[in-house]
DNA sequence: TATATTTGTATCGTGTTCGATATTATCTTT
DNA sequence: AAAGATAATATCGAACACGATACAAATATA
């Protein structure tokens, strides 16, 4: 190979993309418990912190476009976890609103991160490296998001 | 919101979920010029460093499943960046080749990976932040991974 | 106030991802 | 060598992810 620089290790972006798979696939079987897919947990978590809320709400905290997060709100509307409705004082704006079954799987939910954590914990990997990996990736979503 | 745990920027997942999207859409420009899509430039990066090899390599190398990389490849050869044919000392084995057009792209493609480092740079991230990033994320992959 | 622009959401098509499963070829074991 | 196990690849269905585009509601402007 002609360029060192396109060497699948000497890549950031690579590393990134293989590691939110692994951590995606790390937490399947315990979403699985919950009947959930990734995407719907972390949509599920932007409103267990701040319910009712509308789709752009959404689409901001998660940096998703509203043509992949409509249709996985629609989805979640079926399975009978959040109700969908427009806002009566701007008729453009869906609110999407929690249900009781939504809210139930919060205590269950919150397990799920402890165990990920717990698993990195048997690697090398101390819980100071994983603050600053957290930092890292923040700098870099904060900087290609500001433009 | 009743657990901490449970917010999004508490989360170690959703950095790295959200960092290999904005990081895949800033690249989209300069894959667009060249006719590709993300998974297809790091397939042919595979393939760059080491020309003809299996279906199964491939996934090795980008930790992907053969139902995700046979129609990739498909889709590839479709474009007449490589070729596919049974290997004739194991009729089980596919083996992957560039053709003349995927080897030229490796000359364009070399300079996209700058691109990112160079706009990374006009952030506070340091050359140092960045390699501790990827060795961290290293760590992680080839933890989760080994098991 | 009429028109133009912006905002918020949705639809459509292409391309991933992956679990479950199928199929063929090779290897193991008896 | 025949039967069972394993390996390599492919197929199918469901769910993202996103560019391009459409459309209605709200806002801005002439």
């Amino acid at each position: 190979m002609a360029h060192d620089q396109l060497k699948l290790s000497n890549q950031i972006c690579f590393p990134v993309y293989a590691t939110s798979r692994l951590i995606t696939r790390e937490y399947q079987p315990h979403l699985d418990e919950l009947g959930i897919t990734y995407p719907q947990y972390i949509a599920l978590m932007v409103l267990w912190e701040t319910d009712e809320i509308s789709v752009n709400e959404i689409t901001q905290k998660l940096i998703l476009n509203t043509n992949t997060v409509t249709p996985l709100l629609k989805r979640m509307e079926t399975q009978g976890l959040i109700t969908r409705k427009r806002s009566s004082t701007d008729e453009r704006k869906v609110i999407v609103k929690l249900t009781e079954k939504g809210k139930m799987l919060e205590s269950k939910a919150a397990e799920i991160p402890q165990k990920l954590i717990e698993r990195l914990a048997d690697s090398k990997m101390t819980v100071n490296e994983l603050i600053r990996l957290k930092e890292s990736l923040y700098q870099i979503i904060n900087f290609l998001q500001s433009k």
